[in-house]
DNA sequence: CTTAAATACTTTTTT
DNA sequence: AGTATTTAAG
C-alpha cells in the first residue's frame, strides 16, 4: 500500500517525503504538488508506524488549508484513527495550547481573544486614561507600531529604554499601558497569541519538554509567511530532536507588511545546520504560457532564489490583456469574455475567479454579476462576524465567559439601550480602577456610584441577569443559551422596533448566528461556548468559502493564495493600484506587489485574463486617469493578446465626456513637451513625440507607441506624462 | 440620556 | 460613496 501511493509522484516529491531524518526544507514552486508531498510524507509516516498521530504538529496559515490536510490524510489512511493528529493554523494551535498553559503567565484560562477592533477600543480607553488626545494617537497607528514591536519581539520595556522622542516616548507609554490592560482583561490579541507561548516556553523550559516530547515530527505549511515569532515557536519545538520539515516559496511570500521575514526561508540552512533541501521546480497546474509569463515577470525582483518551474503542459493559450474604459466597463468586458469562454469550453462558473488587489473593486464586478444574474461567491469584504449586530450578541457570549473583559462589556453595557450612557460608564470605570477592581465586580456594589437613581437600577439589572446567565453557561447547550439571552434583553424587539429594512437585515443575521451556532453544537457535541467563540474570533476570510458551490469565485490576490482556477481573471492592473503606491516608493514593497501579481497569474490552469481601465473612481472622487500597471509591461510580447479599447463611434457619449472632462481638469499644469521626449499615455501607453505643431492651447503632437502606431494629439487634452 | 444631523474618514493586503 | 464617529438639539 505504501508503495503504491509513493508511486503516483515524481523523483523530487518521493525524495521530499522520503526524507526523514534530517531538517527538511522544500521549496516549492506554484504548482508543483506542494499539498501533495505534506499530506503524502504525513500519511508515510504514519503508516509505516515512525510516529503516532498525536506526535504530528502541522501548522498552516488558513483553516481551511488545514482542514483540507487532515481530509486528505484520511483519505490517504482510512483505517488509522488520526484525531490526535494537530494540524491547525499558528494561531489556533497557540490558542489551544494556552487555554492549557496560560496560568503560569498570570492570565486564566478563558482569556478572551481580541480581534482589530476590540484591540483598537481597548486603546482608545488607555490613551483616554493615560491624558492624551486620541487624535494625536490614533488607535490604528497605535495598533500598527504595537504589532511591529510584537513581530520584532520587543517588550514594553524593550521600547521604553531606546526611545528618543516625546512621540515615541509616548508611544513606548501607551504599548506598556496597553499590555497591563489586557491583562487586566484577561485577554489576548491576536499577536500574543504567538508571544505567550514563546514566554512560555523561556519561563517554564519543563512544559517546553513535555511539548517537544508530545510532537516529534513537525511541518509547517507557507513557510515563507511566517514571522520572528512563528519561527521561534517552530524552532523551540524542533530544536531537540530535529524533526521538522518547512515548506515554501520565497517568490509567493506576500506578507511581509505583516511582519513575514523572508529570512527565516533564506537562513533555514543555518538555523538547522544539516538540513536537507528539495526543490519541487515540475509544475502540473498551469499551461506553458502561464508559467513563462509568471516567470518573465518575477524574475525582475531583487532576493529571489534561484529557481526556474517547467511543465510538460501544452503551451495553451495567450494571456489576454483587455483595456477598459474604466471599472464598470471593465465588470462588462470581463463578464462577456467570461461568457464566451464558459460556453467555449464547455466550463462551469466555479472555474472561473476574478481577483483584485483591493476589497473595494469588487463592488463593480458584484454590480454587473447581479445584474446579469449570475452566481457569484465573494471572500472576504464585510464578514459575517464583523457586523455589528452579530459583534453585540459575541460580547455579551464573550462578557459571560470572562467578565473581566471590559472592551465586551462596555460594548453591550447599553445596549440595547437601557439608559446607561457615557457619563454612567466613565463614572464606572473611575470607581472601578480606583477601587483596583474590575469593572465588573463594581457593579456589585452600584450603591457608591456618583449616577442617578435611575442609572443605579439599570446597572443592578444588568449585572443580576448577566450572573444569571454566567451560571448557565456551562450547563445548557450554546444554542439555547443564545436563545435565552436574546429573549431576556430583548435583542430582537431592539430590532423590530426599528421597523425598516435595515433592522429587518440585521434581525435575519442574529438568526444566521443562532443557526451557526446550532450547527456548531451539531458538528461538535463535545465542545461549548468558549470553544464555538475561539473558532469564530480565529476564522480566516478563505475558510468560510465553499469551492463546490457553482458560482463564480471574486476575492482579493492575498486570498487566492494556495488556490487554483481554470480561468483566471485579474482586474485593476493599472500603475498605482497593483502595484499600489503606498507612501514611498521602497524598492522591496515593490517587489511584495510583483510577488502578489505572480501568485494571481500561478493560480490558472488553462488561462489568463488581464484588465485594465483607462480611468478610474477611487472612493467618491471623480475618475482618474490610470496608467497599464508596469506588470503587464513586463510581459513578453510573443505571450500576450492585447485586446485594445476602440476610441470610435463605439464608445458611448458619456464615456466620452467623463473621459474629456479629466482631460480637461488635468490640463492645467502641462509639462513643456519637445520632439524625441519619451510620453506616456493613460490609453495607449509609452510612446516617442515624432512630430509637433502649433503652440500653446493649439499645440499639436505625433507620438509613436509601440507596434508602429502612431497618433496624432492635441497637446492640451492628451494627458501625456512626460518620462 | 437619546435621537438626529454634521462631519470625518476610509481603501492594502489579514491571523 | 458610504460608513462611523462626533456634535447639537430635544
Amino acid at each position: 500500500m505504501t508503495d503504491n501511493y509513493l508511486q503516483t509522484l515524481n523523483d523530487s516529491q518521493r525524495e521530499a517525503v522520503l526524507a526523514l531524518d534530517q531538517p527538511l526544507l522544500i521549496f516549492a514552486g506554484a504548482g508543483s504538488g506542494k499539498t501533495r508531498v505534506l499530506t503524502h510524507k504525513i500519511a508515510y509516516i504514519l503508516a509505516e508506524g515512525l510516529y503516532p498521530p498525536s506526535a504530528i504538529l502541522a501548522m498552516t496559515f488558513t483553516n481551511k488549508a488545514a482542514n483540507e490536510m487532515r481530509e486528505r490524510i484520511g483519505h490517504l489512511l482510512p483505517h488509522i484513527d488520526i484525531r490526535w493528529m494537530q494540524v491547525g493554523t499558528f494561531h489556533s494551535i497557540a490558542a489551544r495550547l494556552l487555554r492549557r498553559e496560560i496560568s503560569l503567565l498570570g492570565y486564566s484560562g478563558n482569556f478572551t481573544i481580541y480581534d482589530e477592533d476590540d484591540a483598537r477600543r481597548l486603546l482608545n480607553n488607555v490613551v483616554d486614561e493615560l491624558q492624551l488626545n486620541t487624535k494625536q494617537f490614533p488607535a490604528r497607528m497605535l495598533k500598527g507600531v504595537i504589532s511591529k514591536y510584537k513581530n520584532t519581539l520587543q517588550k514594553p520595556q524593550d521600547v521604553t529604554e531606546s526611545v528618543s522622542t516625546y512621540h515615541d516616548e509616548k508611544i513606548a507609554r501607551i504599548y506598556a499601558a496597553y499590555q497591563d490592560a489586557l491583562r487586566r482583561n484577561n485577554a489576548v490579541d491576536f499577536d500574543d497569541l504567538l508571544l505567550l507561548p514563546l514566554d512560555l516556553f523561556q519561563n517554564h523550559p519543563e512544559r517546553l519538554r513535555i511539548y517537544q516530547d508530545q510532537w516529534r515530527y513537525v511541518l509547517v505549511d507557507e513557510y515563507q509567511d511566517t514571522n520572528r515569532p512563528q519561527f521561534q515557536f517552530v524552532q523551540a519545538l524542533a530544536q531537540t530532536h530535529q524533526n521538522i520539515c518547512v515548506v515554501g516559496d520565497d517568490d509567493q511570500s506576500i506578507y511581509a507588511w505583516r511582519g513575514a521575514d523572508i529570512r527565516n526561508i533564506l537562513d533555514f540552512e543555518n538555523t538547522f545546520p544539516n538540513a536537507h533541501v528539495v526543490k519541487l521546480e515540475q509544475n502540473y497546474r498551469s499551461t506553458r504560457n502561464i508559467l513563462e509569463a509568471a516567470h518573465a515577470v518575477v524574475v525582475n525582483n531583487a532576493d529571489r532564489a534561484e529557481k526556474k518551474l517547467w511543465t510538460a503542459n501544452d503551451e495553451g493559450d495567450p494571456i489576454l490583456v483587455l483595456e477598459c474604459f474604466d471599472e464598470r466597463h471593465e465588470a462588462q468586458r470581463i463578464l462577456r469574455r467570461l461568457q464566451k469562454i464558459r460556453s467555449n469550453k464547455s466550463l462551469s462558473w466555479r472555474d472561473f475567479v476574478m481577483l483584485y488587489r483591493t476589497n473595494a473593486q469588487s463592488r463593480a464586478l458584484e454590480d454587473e454579476l447581479r445584474r446579469q444574474g449570475i452566481a457569484y461567491r465573494i471572500v472576504g469584504g464585510t464578514k459575517f462576524y464583523e457586523r455589528k449586530e452579530v459583534r453585540d450578541i459575541l460580547a455579551y457570549l464573550r462578557l459571560l465567559l470572562n467578565p473581566n473583559d471590559e472592551v465586551s462589556l462596555e460594548r453591550v453595557l447599553n445596549f440595547p439601550t437601557r439608559g446607561i450612557g457615557k457619563t454612567t460608564l466613565e463614572r464606572l470605570r473611575e470607581a472601578a480602577h480606583h477601587g483596583g477592581i474590575g469593572m465588573f465586580e463594581q457593579l456589585i456594589q452600584v450603591t457608591a456610584l456618583p449616577v442617578g437613581p435611575r442609572q443605579k437600577n439599570a446597572l443592578a439589572v444588568f449585572h443580576k441577569e448577566i450572573s444569571r446567565f454566567r451560571k448557565m453557561v456551562d450547563s445548557q447547550p450554546p444554542d439555547d443559551l443564545v436563545e435565552e439571552l436574546l429573549q431576556s434583553f430583548q435583542i430582537r424587539e431592539h430590532y423590530e422596533q426599528l421597523g425598516d429594512i435595515e433592522g429587518q437585515e440585521r434581525l435575519a443575521n442574529i438568526q444566521e448566528l443562532v443557526a451557526s451556532v446550532a450547527e456548531y453544537r451539531e458538528h461538535n457535541p463535545e465542545s461549548g461556548l468558549r470553544e464555538f467563540l475561539e473558532e469564530v474570533s480565529l476564522l480566516t476570510d478563505i475558510d468560510n468559502w465553499n469551492a463546490s458551490a457553482d458560482a463564480v469565485a471574486l476575492m482579493t490576490l492575498h486570498s487566492a493564495k494556495g488556490l487554483e482556477f481554470p480561468v483566471v481573471f485579474i482586474t485593476g492592473l493599472e500603475e498605482g493600484l497593483m502595484p499600489l503606491r503606498g507612501g514611498f516608493d521602497d524598492r522591496a514593497d515593490l517587489d511584495e506587489e510583483r510577488r502578489l501579481f505572480y501568485v494571481g497569474v500561478t493560480r490558472a490552469e488553462k488561462q489568463v485574463i488581464l484588465s485594465y481601465a483607462v480611468t478610474r473612481r477611487r472612493y467618491g472622487a471623480l475618475p482618474q486617469p490610470m496608467m497599464v500597471s508596469s506588470f503587464v509591461r513586463e510581459l513578453p510580447e510573443h505571450l500576450v493578446e492585447h485586446k485594445a479599447l476602440q476610441v470610435t463611434a463605439k464608445t458611448s457619449g458619456d464615456q466620452k465626456a467623463t473621459f474629456d472632462s479629466i482631460a480637461k481638469s488635468r490640463s492645467g499644469e502641462e509639462a513643456v513637451l519637445q520632439q524625441g521626449d519619451k510620453v506616456e499615455h493613460a490609453m495607449f501607453g509609452i510612446g516617442q513625440i515624432v512630430r509637433m505643431e502649433g503652440s500653446g492651447e493649439r499645440a499639436r503632437v505625433t507620438i509613436k507607441f509601440s507596434g508602429n502606431v502612431s497618433r496624432k494629439f492635441i497637446a492640451k487634452h492628451a494627458k501625456l506624462k512626460k518620462l
